[in-house]
DNA sequence: CTCCTATGGTTTGATATCGAACTATATATG
DNA sequence: CATATATAGTTCGATATCAAACCATAGGAG
């Protein structure tokens, strides 16, 4: 067993986990609210202010078609705001609606269950301490995707 | 910041790297290989022996319509055989073929390098601590939606 | 034996995502 | 200033996945 192969298992973990808290997610959500559009929702009330579409697509690593996707579904629902960037005429301004602060209220409101749930069933695992490690996993692996290109 | 937020960020990272990991090696994959097709041969040689698409589809967690349509992609390039279970009229028994065992060999050295440069830009992380709690979590996971399904 | 529920596998329709191509604007270089 | 290159955002075609409905067979209950 050799160390890359234990790191392609490492990444075989993560992507199932990754699929069945997704879906999970996804059945109990609002409105056909999915996991990207509450993530967008949920980074603006955490962090506040404004953002361009680019700078939220190297947030959550999807492609700038993915957010465009993500962000048109939030505007056709009243959910966000875009408006044209004063200082460059290519890009634009996305901010939250109070519409859209209900709405993830709303949201975690029905994932709360789910998630107390878990957070029950991982007692003894000590899942806090695995948060750092993966955030470091994917910072690393996003240096080295931009490295080859 | 409440334990279940923590839990929601645990997700958050997960799913991300999932994304990352995902498509970083689907590019370097031969043949339209995808993830899900390599990690069937992959099982298969690491456990030998035959399947049934059902015991796959859990293996895997994904659903028997998904690995449905995995195994037909594989079945149409040769990679696995499937015939009818002689014990259950409504079975079907999966194994891999020589075809499939030499294209595993190509996906493992088409992955190879990026999993040696990514082994080297993980060094210091211990990752390899991080696959049994993360396995534990899956199958918790995994029962909790069971229960509720 | 007969029905009734459970299971194996497939099909279908919807959707999120990717990569690539495209337009428009910004920035750097000569 | 002019041209080349980089970046913002969108669109398009392909594909993997899910949920739900469907058919066939298994296994148990009466």
């Amino acid at each position: 067993m050799t160390t890359e192969s234990r790191l392609f298992d490492l990444f075989n973990e993560i992507g199932i986990i990754a699929q069945l808290s997704g879906t999970m997610f996804e059945r109990v959500m609002p409105d056909g609210m999915t996991l990207a559009q509450f993530t967008v929702l949920n980074h603006f009330v955490r962090l506040g202010g404004e953002k361009s579409p680019a700078q939220l697509a190297s947030a959550f690593q999807v492609t700038r078609g993915t957010m465009t996707s993500t962000l048109q579904k939030l505007e056709a629902k009243r959910l966000i705001e875009m408006n044209p960037d004063p200082d460059d005429a290519r890009g634009k301004r996305v901010k939250i609606t109070d519409m859209g602060r209900r709405m993830r209220e709303r949201c975690i409101e029905a994932i709360g269950p789910s998630l107390s749930q878990l957070v029950g069933e991982f007692k003894g695992i000590g899942f806090e301490t695995l948060i750092e490690p993966l955030r470091e996993i994917r910072t690393r692996l996003d240096s080295a995707r931009n490295e080859n290109g």
